[in-house]
DNA sequence: CGGTCGGCCCGCC
DNA sequence: CGGCGGGCCGACC
């Protein structure tokens, strides 16, 4: 399992860094095959109603992280229908077992959390 | 189901 | 400092 700290080699300045590193860090735990939403997200990682910003740090790090398995509250994916971005977030989720129902992925069946991993992170950020 | 409307709160001019 | 918009969200029609 991942260690906290080997998430934060750079120690976050300011307010900014702790929260991309926080919300990297939650990202990173999304076990394979599930989807989490850009406010859970945010919530998970102390960060409530910050849901657009996570979205934005997505959009703009460099950090490898499992992007594909954010997706927004209905399930769908946000980009555009046809585009290169859609077909793509979609394969991934696709090539690690995530079934779509037309357009969209049941979050009672795919969301992260129902399958135990939620709790150890929950646990985790308790000890801290 | 799809569309709109605020609300959200920070990042970037 | 003031405005604007974003890989969003929930409520409502």
């Amino acid at each position: 399992m991942l260690h906290l700290s080997t998430a934060m080699v750079q120690r976050p300045k300011t307010r900014e860094q702790d929260s991309q590193g926080r919300i990297l860090e939650v990202v990173r735990r999304i076990t394979k095959g599930r989807v989490c939403s850009y406010g859970e997200v945010a919530r998970l990682a102390g960060l409530p109603r910050r849901a657009r910003l996570v979205g934005t740090i997505l959009k703009t790090t460099t950090a490898r992280v499992p992007w594909q398995r954010v997706v927004n509250a209905q399930g769908r994916i946000v980009f555009p229908i046809g585009s290169d971005a859609h077909r793509r977030q979609r394969a991934l989720l696709e090539r690690e077992g995530v079934q779509f129902i037309g357009a969209r992925i049941d979050l009672n069946r795919y969301g992260w959390g129902s399958d135990g991993s939620l709790d150890e992170l929950l646990w985790d950020f308790r000890k801290r």
